[in-house]
DNA sequence: GAGTTTGTTGCAAGCGAGCGCAATAAGGGC
DNA sequence: GCCCTTATTGCGCTCGCTTGCAACAAACTC
């Protein structure tokens, strides 16, 4: 009710009559103590409230039991399944999550600086740009790192991610499989790796099977751009019989241009394809085909990781790759020529 | 490198021959030390790669600057969006955001025992169900606790939330104007008195008006269960000519299963309409009829009540009720007879 | 020039809990 | 009955940092 001091591990002994080590071994889960005397302690920190206060653990034991969780654009749905499934599982474990949000033109530095001050015991990065920065300074400070989908040339740094490039591969011989001799490509954020990838793996093997590239636009990785690149690919000198967008999202938004904004037929018109396989590119309205990232598994291979790290700091490093399964919907043509 | 010990104050101190207090004030703000020692402390720093230890000094001064924010499914597109607003806001403001998903099942006190143990200078509930327990223990211990779009009859606790009432007002009113007069509902989780609210307001007008619900289902805020309750309520013995979904999420799930399962052309064979105004619900597949929650605002009128009551716990607390604003798009016919 | 204000700096007392160590009690073996 | 092992418990130091207080110098006031 009123602004009270909170009660401390000394003011709980007491009023039990026993001593402050004995109320620290209550709280403990290892702790020496006889059930009798965990009783009584219970019992006095019930009445005043009591809680053991985890910052000055610790302090002690070096474990803050928090990870800091690195991440863009939450409202993107594709950050917001993998933010969800990393919390749960870091819930799951025992694990808290300091989340900091990184919003173009803060500088990094500043929020990776934020974060080792508050000691977390692990760090994941989840965000697009400049990881190798984030990498750099914790290693510095011995705190360990996972990048999901990101990768930088580095020691000391585990990582998973998906094999983007082997996606783009997938896609470009499904799509010329299909008959596609001409198609197009929407990008993601130019600084990337991840959308870079995706288009060097499907830009080389569309070359190696004799198609052709005829359109390439530079997107955002989000909706608007999508439909706005559609629009800048399809009033281009060459249309293409298909285009890939290197996420879900940006392909949700080309065919939403193709079909509303140019009155098109998808897929019989043009073909779209997308990248991650999100909820919503099963939904009825689209049935996209994609690359499906799976992320569970992916998530669960990221903790094993950063778990393994902390407890044993000297582990090797480890990067490991994911392959994606191609997921064919009907947002694709399934036979015909280009 | 290898894993050596963070460098302490103290250590920074000894190298730069000052006194430990020094090095202290050299990193606070409001530090009464002079330029020249300040220098000559951060050059030590850097030198040993020191940062102050942010949980030592919450010790003493008993602020965190770390905020919990509980919510439900980060994978919710509505639930993203609020997360991702409040945490820009709450770093703006030179705030940590310690997220916790309560997932079902959890037991909601575990997580409110958790967090408490990590002092935090507030807490943030988006979470559906039982926030009075969460907003009970918080209060017992004095932390500042504000909920959104939730409510509880308890003192000492602040809210933020839309008028949901009126909101659902407003779409009977919008529907009976346009001509309907059998019309369909369709719930969000039933223990969830946001979902209750904006049914109370819409059925209330709706009777009021001379209209009429023809049909009631039950669904969970999610896009399945938008789609399998238009198929509920067209499979039923009367159809209604349109259908209020409480959620844009599961609306978008409605009008999919209306176009794609049943054929039906919306909105003339039936009418869709949702509420929240999540990005979707503009995307030219969907075109959503709803009720726009001004997110922003929203959260800004709730970071400024936790705010004000972190800075004077004393203070009166407030419930802010936020209007909601119609959006009318093309799910909805805008003319003729239901 | 004595007294007072202002600005820097160091000292040392904690903040709350974990843990090594010593002390004590209890239980076993002979 | 004596010695040793095992289980409990308390003592006191420590983690890294903030802050009130005292010490001191420099700058004013009249």
């Amino acid at each position: 009710m009123t602004r009270t001091k909170r009660a401390s591990s000394t003011d709980v002994a007491r009023l039990a009559g026993v001593s402050q080590s004995a109320v620290s071994r209550a709280f403990s889960a290892k702790g020496a103590i006889s059930d009798q005397l965990r009783q009584k302690v219970r019992a006095a920190a019930l009445q005043l409230g009591y809680r053991p206060n985890a910052l000055a653990s610790s302090l002690i034991t070096n474990r803050t039991n928090m990870i800091a969780l690195m991440t863009g654009d939450i409202a993107n749905p594709h950050y917001a399944r993998t933010i969800n499934a990393f919390s749960l599982g870091l819930q799951e474990r025992g694990l808290h999550v300091l989340l900091i949000s990184l919003v173009d033109g803060q500088k990094v530095e500043d929020a990776v600086e934020e974060v080792l001050r508050y000691r977390v015991d692990g760090v994941i990065v989840i965000s697009a740009a400049l990881s190798a920065e984030v990498g750099e300074a914790c290693q510095q400070v011995g705190v360990p790192v996972v990048l999901y989908n990101r990768y930088v040339k580095q020691p000391n740094v585990c990582s998973v991610r998906i094999e983007n490039s082997d996606g783009g591969r997938r896609i470009a011989d499904f799509l010329v499989d299909e008959g596609h001799q001409r198609v197009g490509f929407i990008s993601g954020t130019p600084v990337d790796p991840t959308s870079a990838d995706r288009e060097e793996g499907f830009t080389r093997r569309i070359a190696q099977r004799g198609a052709e590239i005829v359109a390439r636009v530079e997107g955002g990785f989000d909706f608007d751009s999508g439909r706005s690149g559609f629009a800048q690919i399809w009033t281009g000198q060459r249309q293409p019989s298909a285009v890939f967008c290197a996420s879900d999202l940006m392909a949700l938004g080309a065919l939403d241009a193709a079909r509303h904004d140019f009155g098109l037929d998808v897929p019989q018109d043009v073909s779209i394809v997308g990248f991650d396989d999100l909820p919503a590119a099963a939904w009825p309205s689209y049935q996209l085909t994609t690359i499906r990232q799976p992320v569970e598994a992916m998530v669960k291979t990221g903790l094993d990781l950063l778990m393994a790290r902390i407890n044993d700091p000297s582990a090797t490093t480890q990067t490991v790759l994911i392959p994606g399964e191609l997921v064919v919907r009907s947002s694709t043509r399934t036979s015909g020529a280009g």
